[in-house]
DNA sequence: ACCTGAACACCGTTCAAGT
DNA sequence: ACCTGAACACCGTTCAAGT
């Protein structure tokens, strides 16, 4: 590192109002979001909440929608992390990963609910214009297809294409965060994790009733 | 029946401009969502549609959300029936019933995304505030949950609380139906149907490997 | 009873103008 | 380069007024 104080980086940003005024105006989107929803998100107040012009953002992002896109990254980001830990502390603690990456799912839709619904409340309509955004999810994605691979080759998992079974594993959770989000689910009094314990359980065995015992002789039980 | 020509019902509608503002208020919505989404709603548009003041609304619904529930309202009356139609045929042919079931809800989501988007796109907040929408909601999940009530009476599905199996159902079910609308699904060539089957079938089946054949003696194959 | 028209308090976005 | 202020074309909703 050169010895000098820092020179001023080609690409200073914000040096008028603002350390970081990008920044600060995804942190106020967040803070606005967790407060009234996305629907409830305005540029008017995004702007007020910094103290800068409702105009000043268009500098940084090109639309409302490009707004939501960056905060969306971030959540994607931390989704990816968040199935990531869940699948290395299952293989830590020789746990079950398909219950692990379930719970991981709904765990960090419990936690930021507001990420998750910049992520995927539908507010994102042309996805084609942030490639980072389809990268990250694609990434988040790669945890549970490489998972169900991994289950397969330790013959945990019959054979089978893992990203058709990770799209159902995928489809299955995410509908159960969406649905107990919208207060649909939950008519019996179980809460969203053992919901999702009991569909690994049932992912892994099935619910047609146990296959019949040879009948040659009961070992071990009466 | 009085021979006379019909006397006005006490509850005479829309005398007025039309025959009927009501109905004709609510298939100018469904047009404008099927067009434009719900997101592009507008009681402009609407009043325009039917060549209507944009406030005349406000003498048959409350507010805006009033008519787009009204909307999801029918949706869920088509929905019932579509699930109910689904089962029964299912009976009638000794097919499947969960893979009957699946396909008849992703089949009507395909049909109808206009009014699935209603339904469950997020825009109901007070969910309260519409009962006879969550009595026929509430209407639709029943038709699982017998479903699966009946597969464990014939002895298809082992023992285990129905709602929350079908809560299971119904969250895959949902969750592909969503992803797939947002194009996030389908990484692979196998279309919504191929996924339902498949999902059904490792409802049923499981994920895990095959048990053991009785090793004493193989039959029948070598 | 049913509908209209103006008005109010909001939006996102554009753009010429300031510093 | 970065931000502002006025302006534009939209919203949902209210309400006094018309017929």
């Amino acid at each position: 590192m050169p010895a000098k104080s820092a020179p001023p980086r080609k690409k200073a940003r914000g040096s008028y109002h603002h350390g970081d005024l990008e920044q600060a105006l995804v942190d106020a989107a967040l803070e606005t979001i967790r407060t009234a929803g996305v629907a409830g998100l305005t540029l008017r107040g995004v702007g007020a909440r910094v103290g800068v012009s409702r105009t000043a953002l268009y500098r940084h992002f090109r639309d409302k929608e490009a707004l939501l896109a960056r905060v969306a990254l971030e959540g994607f980001r931390l989704f990816h992390a968040a199935l990531a830990a869940g699948r290395a502390r299952a293989a830590r603690e020789n746990g079950d990963a398909l219950t692990a990456l379930g719970l991981a799912y709904v765990g960090f839709a419990a936690a930021h609910p507001t990420y998750y619904d910049a992520m995927f409340g539908g507010y994102l309509t042309d996805w084609d214009r942030y490639p980072e955004l389809d990268e990250e999810a694609r990434a988040a994605f790669t945890e549970l297809v490489d998972m169900v691979g991994s289950e397969q080759e330790r013959g945990r998992f019959a054979a089978g294409h893992p990203v058709e079974i990770a799209e159902i594993i995928w489809s299955l959770s995410h509908g159960m965060v969406m649905l107990s989000a919208a207060g649909q689910l939950c008519r019996t009094d179980a809460g969203t994790e053992d919901l999702i314990v009991a569909s690994a359980r049932i992912l892994r065995d099935g619910l047609r009733p146990a296959p019949r015992q040879p009948v040659a002789s009961a070992r071990k039980r009466s």
